[in-house]
DNA sequence: GGGATGCGTTTTGCATCTAAAACATCCGCA
DNA sequence: TGCGGATGTTTTAGATGCAAAACGCATCCC
């Protein structure tokens, strides 16, 4: 613990420790007393008092129904919110692209669901050699995708059942699933593995690996992927380079748009 | 502005002003340099520096892409999102919302009366065509919003006069009651219909029906609504169909709230 | 080129925020 | 009832956060 170690002269600590106060109360399972929060912060109580003082007057916590005990108070909501609306997913992905492509050496993209399409958001070009055709604003049939299955497998029976509802499933390649059943199947597998390593699906010659992107809900919202051609792929370090790098940088994405749970 | 005025000895300012750079940050459309802080908050550079500074270390701001400017970070999100997890109605409504969004295909909604403002806690999305761009954590005008109505139709005359007294309310749109005398009959409707169905009231082409959640002494403490485009709504079923389950499933969770009066 | 402006950062003396200690309540228990 | 301990609050000496001023560095513009 003990973060604070104050480094730095710079450094104002009541803001810091008040800041842990909102912590520790979002984390508390219940309303706490001046006195839990002191003992939780190993602070004086009169520091404490005078912390809670603060953020009570202005409304980010708030007194519980039980007379001096507090909880995180409405005010709170609107700092998160308004993180998440000026949250252009493509901008926090992008330093991870690119420092996926760089450690990798081939193309990375991002891309999102959009009705029944994988919709490509973004792509960094490997520096060298082949150059992928997907660029910015592509869409390929989620159904019929790597990409797309990664992007459908946080939905449950119901929500997959309603996509597939109506959607004609024709092959494309011998890969394709062109039934409900087949899809699931695919999305069964990425949920299970966390990731799709994929060769030849799209393009003869060509590869890819492909991880989710998940949301503060785990929701995932997007997608995390490396392709190249076969040439530019070390095929003995997939499953102890390409895949772990790739899932290492979804997860960083994810951990930026609020994601908690595990890898 | 100035909501400082630090009336009380026991105020920290080192807080107080870290969380209204956060808030500022929030507010912006934009990056913010430290000048821009320092200006907006009428305050040093110096000091400014060190609250930038602290919050920096601590993750609740980041920097830009742009040097030296900066915009909210991840670690804000938890706390907002710490919030609602506690809020125990949230979790209690949030499968009565799903089941509704899936019967009847359109987007659902719990929001609570925060001061003067609607807050909107949760939303289930339809799943497919039109997105609703009313987000967890949107704060709309009580006074100006069908929802509002709901929100207040527990209150009785003295409570309605309380929350109108000081109350500026211009016209938003030709629904928008102007005067208390106007809210109060909106509100009585509501009391005497136990649900509101409104058609273009905030956005031309959009429909929305919202019935109120009440506790378990009978206040209420909540609104459920449905809302979609009006192409989302079969309009012969207004009355036999969406309105009911709208209310069975506001019903539901006022039941799970220990409400035991008439539906 | 130069001087003017604006920026992020550092310094520093003074004002003020901090926290130990004292005080005032409250609660449980015999 | 009276004691013991835990809590919230106030006081106050002294540590320390604050902001004016200074600094170094860009950029701009005639």
């Amino acid at each position: 613990m003990s973060e604070s170690a104050n480094h730095s002269i710079y450094f104002v600590p009541g803001l810091q420790r008040g800041l842990r106060v909102l912590e520790i109360l979002g984390a508390a399972a219940e309303p706490m007393s001046l006195s839990d929060i002191a003992r939780e912060m190993e602070l004086s109580r009169s520091s404490a008092f005078r912390l809670v003082y603060t953020l009570r007057y202005m409304g980010f916590i708030k007194e519980a129904e039980q007379k001096n005990t507090f909880t995180l108070g409405a005010r709170v909501l609107n700092l998160g919110f308004a993180y998440l609306n000026q949250l252009p997913i493509t901008s926090i992905a992008r330093p991870h692209l690119a420092a996926l492509r760089d450690k990798t050496g081939v193309s990375t993209h991002l891309s999102v669901l959009e009705g029944h399409d994988v919709l490509y958001l973004g792509s960094h070009q490997a520096r060298t050699g082949f150059v992928s055709n997907m660029v910015t604003g592509t869409r390929v049939d989620a159904y019929a995708s790597a990409i797309g299955w990664c992007l459908l497998s946080s939905l449950d029976e119901a929500e997959l059942a309603a996509f597939c509802e109506g959607l004609a499933m024709p092959a494309k390649t011998e890969h394709t699933p062109t039934s409900v059943a087949e899809l699931r199947a695919r999305v069964d597998q990425v949920r299970a593995d966390g990731h799709v390593f994929s060769r030849g699906f799209h393009e003869p010659g060509g590869s890819s690996v492909a991880v989710p992107v998940r949301d503060h809900t785990g929701k995932v919202v997007a997608c995390v992927n490396i392709s190249g051609p076969d040439s530019g792929f070390d095929f003995d370090r997939i499953d102890t380079f390409y895949v772990p790098e790739t899932r290492a940088c979804a997860l960083r994405i994810s951990r930026e748009l609020g994601y908690g749970g595990p890898g």
